[in-house]
RNA sequence: GCCGAGGUGGCCCAGACCGGUAAGGCGCAAGCCUGGAAAGCUUGUGUCCGCAAGGACUCGUGAGUUCAAAUCUCACCCUCGGCGCCA
């Protein structure tokens, strides 16, 4: 959510942004005729509601046809009262509704684009590798050797789920193990939160309302299954306001992620665009002055995943027209998959600045005896494991049909070398 | 799911039976005092409207009664304890 004053005040600061991100203009518009005749309302509201206590400190002292007097207008004055505080408050709901949509400015440093055509390459390495075989697909990888069941995902639950069987289930386990150590060591708090969250929750990080239909959502107690534990673990401390000196806080956490993938495409074989995934994600809460700095070591704390695996992959700055609803800022790390000859996109990091901070509450106090300002916010994949378990698959495949287990994973698999 | 207790400003806690517009404490800060500090005293400490003066709002949420609700009525939410169920 954007600081309320500063669309009032610099509204053409918020319509580049809209239109740099290519969207409608008129949410801007929209807000400011709301706002203007909520501001009306609440001024004409506070005038009869000082009427009304004048009066009100007045009547006990009154006797009389004086007392009878105010008390019978004051009854008309209430009920005046009464009819503008129901406008009030239905203005604040569309307002509420209109500010919800509008998304975070980007920062200055983010390129002007139209779609992820125009995001920058900031850098790349190892993709040039050459295969003296044709490598093959991670699916098919998965099935010759019997490590990925998609006919029985699809049997238990549906068309996008699939089943890791065996080195493949412990191939997975191996790489979310050796990237919490590694975040662990980064300096970052493993948490555990819950998986499935509440509606504050997913309005908090800014998914709800933009982004309500790619979610699962349990009807009946209005709960929803987590999209990534960015919402439970940023959402940890809506309403609270930090001291300074507890500033930053990192966190990593490992869970499953659901998407529902509304527009999911028919041709995307494999467990690179499923429902339900497991992902190690990096969340931190810091001080506004500090924030994209934090963003590059955040990112660089992803890529040493990347590094640690020794994967090609390539680093992309996102431009306007790219860039997810509540960020400031946002690089992208693709890792490259050489038998489908493809980036994959592995991580997304991002500085929300006080966007989701404002959204779920989240403060904390620059002095003891100031007031509280809005924390930073900002997270990224680190990483999703699918994705990354199509690369290591793919860049560790051998002309055999075989699998070399990249060596940092060795001693989550008790040593063991090849998956055959 | 049932029974009981509770939800009050950054934190703690009174007020509720009997309606009159949030008392007190802690923390923190500023000022006074001091050689300096502590103590003490004074003031400040949430949200919103307003250029300001000033005003409005805020006692878990929503509705109702009333000139007036923390206080009365109804519904709901959450937390804690006990019982039940349960991997």
């Amino acid at each position: 959510m954007l600081d309320i004053d500063l669309i009032r005040n610099d509204p053409d600061k918020v319509r580049a942004s809209l239109r740099n991100r290519n969207y409608s203009e008129q949410l801007l518009d929209d807000f400011l005729r709301v706002d203007g005749e909520w501001r009306k309302l609440i001024d004409e509201g506070n005038r009869l509601k000082y009427e009304r206590n004048r009066a009100s400190e007045a009547i006990p002292k009154l006797k009389g046809e004086e007392k009878q007097k105010i008390i019978a207008e004051m009854r008309q004055v209430s009920e005046k009262i009464k009819q503008i505080d129901a406008s009030i408050i239905e203005l604040e709901a569309v307002r509420g509704e209109i500010v919800l949509n509008i998304p975070n400015i980007p920062d200055a440093s983010v390129p002007v684009g139209k779609d992820c055509g125009d995001n920058l390459i900031v850098r790349s390495f190892g993709s040039d590798r050459k295969f003296d075989f044709a490598p093959k697909k991670h699916y098919e990888l998965g099935e010759d050797l019997d490590i990925i069941d998609f006919v029985r995902g699809t049997k238990v639950t549906g068309s996008g789920f699939f089943v890791l069987k065996g080195d493949g289930a412990r191939l997975d386990r191996a790489l979310t193990q050796y990237m919490l150590d590694l975040h662990h060591c980064q300096g970052y708090t493993e948490i555990f939160p819950p998986a499935i969250v509440n509606k504050a929750a997913v309005i908090g990080t800014g998914q709800y309302p933009k982004m309500k239909d790619d979610m699962y959502w349990c009807e009946r107690d209005d709960l929803w299954l987590n999209p990534t534990a960015e919402v439970p673990v940023t959402n940890l401390h809506q309403d609270e306001i930090f001291e300074k000196e507890q500033l930053p806080i990192a966190y990593t956490a490992y869970l499953p992620s659901f998407r529902r993938e509304a527009g999911r495409n028919a041709d995307t074989r494999g467990i690179i665009r499923v429902h339900q995934f497991n992902k190690v994600e990096l969340v931190k809460f810091v001080l506004p002055e500090t924030s994209f700095q934090d963003l590059e070591v955040l990112r660089d704390d992803a890529e040493a995943v990347l590094q640690g695996l020794e994967l090609p992959y390539r680093v992309l700055l996102l431009c306007t027209g790219d860039m997810g609803f509540a960020s400031a800022k946002t690089y992208d790390l693709e890792a490259f998959a050489p038998g489908a000859d493809q980036w994959l996109e592995v991580s997304s990091c991002s500085c929300f600045t006080d966007f989701q901070a404002r959204r779920a509450r989240i403060k904390y106090r620059p002095e003891p005896h100031l007031k509280s300002e809005f924390v930073h916010t900002l997270n990224g994949s680190g990483l999703a494991l699918p994705r990354t378990m199509v690369a290591v698959m793919e860049n560790y495949q051998n002309k055999d049909g075989t699998i070399t287990v990249p060596k940092v994973l060795r001693p989550y698999m008790q040593g063991q070398e090849l998956i055959e």
